[in-house]
DNA sequence: CAGAATCCACCTCGATACTG
DNA sequence: CAGTATCGAGGTGGATTCTG
C-alpha cells in the first residue's frame, strides 16, 4: 500500500476556499439551515442555538462574499432580509450531509 | 419552500467534532495524503508543500487522539513513525473527496 | 528521522450595548 | 427586525532552534 513516490497533495487555492467556507465555527450549522429553504435573518439566529448575532451576520457576510448564499432585503418596516443558498452553495449538500451523518455515526 | 416550524438544526457535539477534525489549516491536506495509504512523518511533510514541523506534529496529534489515525513507531536508529488512517478517518473519504471536487469545480 | 520547546503576531469568538 | 460598534480573552498558526 506504500507509494514509492509521493505525489504531492492540497493544491493550497482549492483547500483554502473550502476552509473559508466550511471552517468557521457556525459556517455548517448555517448552510445546514438553509438546505431546507430560504430563511430570514432571525429565523436563523432561532435555528441555531448558541450562535449570537455578531456571528451570524460575520459569517453570512463571509458566505455572501464567497458565492454561497444570496442576500435579499425587503424595503419593509421593520426590515425584512431573507438567505438563500445559491446553486454553489446547494452543490455543499452531499459533502456536509456525509460529514454530518459521520459525526452523528461516531459521537461519543 | 418556507416552512413555519423553524426546527433546531446542529447538535453541536456532532459538529465540534467535525470542525476539530477537519478544521485545522491542515487537517484535511493530511487526510487526504493518509487517503493513499500508510506515510511516513517525512513523507506527509513532503506532500503537503507549506506545512512545517510543528503544525504537522500537533495536527497529528489531535487527529490520533481523535482517533482518526493512529501511529505506529518502530524502534530503529534513525527512528521510523508511521500513520494511517483508522476505518474511523476512513469513513471520511467520501464527504472529503466530495468536498475537494466542490473547491476543484468553484476555484476562481 | 521525528519530533519538542519557545516566542509572538495575529485572528476568532463571545458578551454586551446601541440604532434606523 | 436586522443589523453595527466596541472590548477583551483566548486560541491558532508561523518561524526558528534544539535533541535522542
Amino acid at each position: 500500500m506504500r507509494h514509492k513516490n509521493v505525489e504531492i497533495v492540497a493544491e493550497k487555492c482549492a483547500l483554502q476556499e473550502i476552509l473559508d467556507v466550511i471552517g468557521g465555527k457556525w459556517a455548517m450549522s448555517i448552510i445546514y439551515a438553509l438546505f431546507s429553504g430560504t430563511r430570514r435573518f432571525s429565523e436563523l439566529e432561532r435555528m441555531i442555538p448558541g450562535i449570537n448575532t455578531r456571528m451570524l451576520v460575520k459569517e453570512l457576510k463571509n458566505l455572501t462574499q464567497n458565492g454561497i448564499v444570496t442576500r435579499k432585503v425587503y424595503p419593509t418596516v421593520p426590515p425584512t432580509v431573507e438567505y438563500t443558498l445559491t446553486p454553489k452553495g446547494r452543490k455543499l449538500e452531499p459533502s456536509i450531509a456525509e460529514l454530518y451523518k459521520w459525526g452523528q455515526e461516531y459521537v461519543k
